[in-house]
DNA sequence: GACCTGCTGCGGCGTG
């Protein structure tokens, strides 16, 4: 594909069927050649009418695979009235990325393009619904307030709506984001009568199959795939280890903060590269240290933190910088660069810490090595603590490392985490309800739930559970909805006010948040629930400050620079492990072999923990006592499952601390077989039980209108597998 | 032992 665009256009049927106007927008950026899966996609898209995934990583010419026969199709045959295409991003700064490229694009063809979400002003929008035409780039939250709000204009709308694109799909897929975006879609094929055609746009997908369920439930068989071949790019990975002290100080020469900074500092100094850092609080800490480090030897700052809690000018700066080539960059930053928005092109990404999930780390990877020629790079730090007479399990074991492994050697064989199926989204099922009631002011349950639960996402919902959630949101402390003598749903007192807010729109929970001023300038928000006191120091947008007054009504923290600081707490859960990381994990135990990319640290680490894991005796048996008393037990399951067995064995009066694969507990009065004996034996644990052991079941936004045994079934469909905790126990006593 | 995402209508005021 190295020929002229003379040649190449000429020679591909292809291009060739694209409307004059399309063509001569590619003509005018003078490509030499259309992707393959562009040229794949051209007869597809434009000769039938079926649904169809693109796969190919950031900036691989997907949205122009799609945009490019989608928008000929529309000049070919014009539609009468409404959105011809409908575009759904899950980031406004995407869709105003989208706007910039199809606007030029469809200015040639006469074609308006309206960008609609929060920050789109109101006269836009009002011109877009009094002339819709052409296409609209659109969030889910924006589409959610355009049910609510004009849901008698809905068909009207998308009257000659041909398709809905829906890009970043592994990111709207099983989160409680996707469901709703899912359900907008079916909710909008029945307001129209008719199916419109879907394309999802999307890094690569842990299971295809599944994917191809989540955009057309009814049809997956039938949904097109295509995958960009160019995705055999050369991959350098080092994995270096780390071995913290035992009494060193932060400022300290040899503590690992400063050895991790200072390779960071040495090698990636000079060019465009992405480090996440695992955290808002480590992206401070890693950035104020890289930063005075350039300041001790005279040099410029290049490296910027940048993560959620940061304003958006100072993000947009750090955003602006790593796209001019000039000015050599290096945001420290959290998930906030993993996706969408163009960032160009980076030398090497850097991992703090092994990551969550293969699916993040991945993405993340799609970050390096986009130009042709050049391999993605990178470079994971991992940091292990000296193991003595009185150090736990876990670090003996070196489970750091192993899950750094574990998840390189996933990454390497082109293996990622899978949606979860079995989830039931009962807090955005609650909201759901809301939304079609409010958009048609009111309607039978029996019609809600054909619509949610028959066609819809929510298909794990019975008619039973159903019933239930609808008696427990009509009941008289929640007044959510109410029934009109006809059997007509309609929304109640509590119902109205949550709607009439802007902030129902939104499926997932937001913290409350404090703003943090340096004179007079907002540099960014710190949760509520961290205890900030005046005088405290922090770390914060990679400086040093002094809390200087703290204005509880306002919710204003006012600062001043200092000389000392540590980051502040900004809160968080714990994150979900999948089983199929823990499972790699034990392999790596079991194993020999050493991987070719750890560095000679990482390789003696690698062997310590091999060594310790033979002394447990776990090779041997699952459950061994532990050096310091009571007992090491090895699930080796994922999160989901591993918590519940833990609070299973909370609930018998055990004191456990969850590993990952790993519980440790406590001696107690019950012997620990016998207590997995009776757990093996016995129904999945009951939810007052689970709640006196601490359990904290409340974590989706609508979860605190519902009883404590629904929010209990819905934590169990999803975050924590009780109904595994029998299956488990037998499996360890077993083995 | 964590990260991220999103948002309407309306009143008041200043400017062209």
């Amino acid at each position: 594909m190295t020929t002229s665009h003379h040649s190449s256009s000429d020679s591909s049927r292809a291009f060739g069927r694209l409307a004059t106007p399309v063509q001569r927008w590619i003509w005018d950026k003078e490509w030499s050649a259309l992707h393959d899966i562009q040229e794949r996609a051209i007869p597809l898209l434009l000769d039938t009418d079926d649904d169809l995934i693109i796969t190919a990583a950031t900036a691989g010419g997907k949205t122009e695979a799609a945009f490019l026969p989608l928008i000929s199709s529309v000049i070919q045959a014009p539609g009468a009235g409404g959105f011809d295409l409908v575009y759904i991003g899950p980031l406004r700064a995407l869709i105003t990325d989208q706007f910039g490229r199809l606007e030029e694009l469809c200015e040639k063809a006469d074609l308006p393009v309206y960008p609609w979400h929060g920050d789109i002003s109101a006269s836009v929008k009002k011109r877009a619904r009094a002339d819709p035409r052409g296409i609209l780039l659109i969030t889910p939250e924006s589409l959610e307030a355009l049910f609510v709000l004009r849901g008698l204009e809905i068909p009207r709308l998308f009257a000659s709506t041909r398709c809905i694109v829906i890009d970043e799909l592994h990111a709207l897929l099983d989160n409680e984001r996707g469901i709703h975006m899912r359900s907008l879609l079916t909710r909008l094929e029945m307001s129209l009568g008719r199916r419109v055609r879907r394309v999802g746009l999307s890094a690569t997908l842990g299971d295809m199959d599944l994917a191809k369920a989540y955009l057309r439930p009814d049809a997956a068989d039938a949904v097109h795939h295509l995958d960009s071949i160019s995705d055999g790019k050369e991959l350098l990975v080092q994995l270096r280890g780390y071995r913290a002290g035992s009494n060193e100080g932060d400022e300290s020469k040899t503590s690992v903060e400063f050895r991790i900074a200072r390779h960071i500092f040495e090698k990636l100094r000079g060019e465009q590269n992405l480090v996440f850092a695992g955290s808002r609080g480590a992206v401070e800490e890693y950035s104020d240290r890289l930063r005075r480090m350039c300041e001790a030897d005279r040099l410029p700052n290049e490296f910027y933190p940048h993560h959620a809690s940061l304003s958006r000018d100072h993000r947009s700066f750090v955003e602006t910088r790593l796209k001019d080539a000039r000015l050599p960059t290096t945001a420290i930053c959290t998930s906030t660069l993993e996706l969408g928005i163009d960032i160009g092109e980076v030398a090497c990404v850097g991992q703090i810490g092994a990551p969550w999930s293969v699916a993040a780390l991945r993405q993340r990877l799609g970050r390096s090595g986009r130009r042709a020629g050049r391999p993605a790079v990178l470079r994971m730090y991992v940091s292990e603590r000296e193991v003595s007479a009185k150090s736990g399990v876990a670090d003996a074991l070196r489970l750091s490392l192993f899950r750094a492994v574990a998840m390189i050697d996933l990454l390497i064989d082109k293996r990622c985490e899978p949606p979860q199926p079995q989830a039931l989204h009962l807090s955005t099922l609650v909201h759901q309800i809301l939304s079609v009631i409010a958009e048609k002011g009111g309607a039978p349950a029996g019609a809600i739930y054909d619509t949610l639960c028959v066609r819809g996402p929510f298909r794990l919902v019975d008619k039973a559970l159903f019933a239930s959630v609808l008696r427990q949101i009509g009941g008289p402390d929640v007044e959510l909805v109410e029934q009109a003598p006809d059997g007509v749903l309609l929304l109640g007192r509590g119902g109205e006010r949550l709607v009439e807010h802007y902030s129902f729109y939104a499926v997932f929970q937001s913290p409350e948040e404090y703003r943090v001023v340096a004179g007079g300038k907002t540099l960014g928000t710190l949760p509520v629930v961290a205890v900030l006191a005046v005088g405290m120091t922090i770390i914060f947008g990679g400086r040093r400050w002094r809390i200087k007054d703290v204005h509880d009504r306002d919710k204003v923290i006012e600062v001043t620079p200092d000389a000392t600081g540590r980051p502040p707490p900004f809160g968080g859960d714990a994150g979900l492990i999948h089983d199929m990381v823990i499972k790699r994990m034990r392999q790596n135990y079991l194993s020999d072999a050493v991987p070719v990319y750890l560095d000679g640290e990482a390789k003696r680490l690698l062997a310590e923990g091999r060594a310790a894991f033979k002394q447990f005796g776990l090779d041997q048996a699952a459950i061994q006592t532990a050096p310091e008393g009571g007992w090491i037990v090895a699930t080796w399951a994922g999160t989901a499952q591993n918590a519940a067995l833990a609070l299973a064995l909370k609930a018998r009066g055990f004191d456990v601390e969850q590993r990952d694969g790993l519980l440790e507990v406590a001696s107690a009065e019950e012997s620990l077989p016998a207590a997995l004996a009776a757990i093996a034996a016995a129904p999945p644990p009951d939810v007052r039980d689970l709640l006196k052991a601490g359990a904290t079941l409340i974590s989706e936004k609508f979860h605190e209108h519902l009883s404590d045994e629904l929010i209990a079934l819905d934590a169990s469909s999803a975050k924590l597998d009780l109904a595994a905790c029998a299956g488990l126990a037998a499996a360890i006593l077993a083995e």
